[in-house]
DNA sequence: TAAAATATGTGAAAGTATTCACAACGCTAT
DNA sequence: ATAGCGTTGTGAATACTTTCACATATTTTA
């Protein structure tokens, strides 16, 4: 299979969501162009997308929303659960817990772990705090496959040095930093304040930014 | 001035986050190889990044820190206050309203809304929450430019209309959802889940997948 | 003060991603 | 059956982004 670019991950993510909603709008087929309004890209696009993973549609007719939708799903690693730990839970780390899509879309944080005294062996949705410095022992217990880190700044690349060092490769990271990682760690980092600097340019430099 | 494409602006945010460090480690001067290293780019992608703006460097010396790290503050809109608000005060909205990022980017959380009685009136770091049926006019009033979108997905297009129609046309959407705006308003939404959904094709794919 | 070293700024080349455009195919109606 | 319509799947064309490579400018060294 030829790589697929990030866009292109981005945008299945889209259409399964999509797809959900039609799903629970009864649809039986949808088209591309349909899919490409719902989801403001162009018909060409969606099918350029699908077609990458194989020929999921039927001429004169369209794609079949339930095939296509677990078609999709089972393209993303949605059709199983995977073990989440959760590394630090402040404001952040509280929130995530809580988030009720990561169960849905089977991503279960299963561990969760502080270093503050007053929070270990608390009880979080359910979950227990474990205390950090036995991060890599329970992360390998566990057999945790994801680690979604919500430590303050300085924190971070520390935590970060040790969850590799046990073996998880997959990380999503909420702590405003730059991190390093070997070539085989996939990290990914959400910013928010990134988002928001988008934004304040946007309101700059009214006209002057390609799409958003 | 030429439009700006949406990774130009995501790498701009990269670079001034990296001049604040190399601020506080007292570099004076920084060429576009070390700036590229840090982030993890190529030189002539920072060199070509940053002369769509103008000509910051210095041949044979590099770019001064401190000017740089303003002239992209000041291209970021990041030289200045911006009036935020922020509707729903659930599990998101708390930790947002704690993020220390914003107000230290100048974004400052003026208004909080929510629709739920308890939380009316509450107070949240110094902001007492206001009924979310007095949105329209109280974003006017306190000259709101940004919303913080943090309520439920089945509540966030109603929401959007309404601040739409208050005449606030940038928002930062957390609502897992897909929502309709004009065309001239400017919209972003995190979707952590799909942040998450990345993670688990790259884990699913292993090598399949063009960079992360 | 001149030579060597360093590093920018930028056209041109290479590489990617998106859109176009249409042949191919399956449905629907008669 | 068959005509006509609708929609996919995909090479080719276009548009966009990144990288290359080097002329140009400045600093450093001796």
């Amino acid at each position: 299979m030829r790589k697929i670019s990030e866009s292109t991950i981005h945008r299945l993510s889209l259409y399964y969501r999509t797809l959900v909603s039609l799903q629970r709008e009864r649809y039986i087929t949808v088209s591309s162009r349909e899919l490409a309004k719902r989801d403001k890209l162009t018909p060409a696009q969606v099918r350029k997308d699908l077609s990458f993973f194989g020929s999921f549609g039927t001429r004169g007719l369209g794609y079949p929303v339930n095939e296509l939708k677990d078609k999709i799903a089972s393209i993303l690693g949605l059709n199983r659960t995977w073990n989440v730990a959760l590394v630090g839970v402040g404001n952040v780390g509280s929130a995530l817990v809580s988030y009720k899509e990561f169960p849905r879309q089977g991503f279960v944080i299963k561990k969760i772990f502080d270093n503050d005294q007053r929070k270990i062996g608390k009880n979080h949705k359910g979950i227990l705090v474990s205390d950090v410095r036995n991060l890599a022992k329970e992360l390998k217990e566990d057999r945790i496959e994801i680690v979604v880190l919500a430590v303050p700044a300085s924190a971070a690349q520390s935590v970060v040095d040790e969850v590799v060092s046990a073996g998880v490769h997959t990380i999503l990271n909420f702590a405003p930093t730059n991190l390093k990682v070997p070539d085989n760690v996939v990290l990914r980092t959400v910013n928010m304040a990134m988002e928001l600097e988008h934004l304040s340019f946007a309101l700059s430099n009214r006209g002057k930014i390609k799409e958003l």
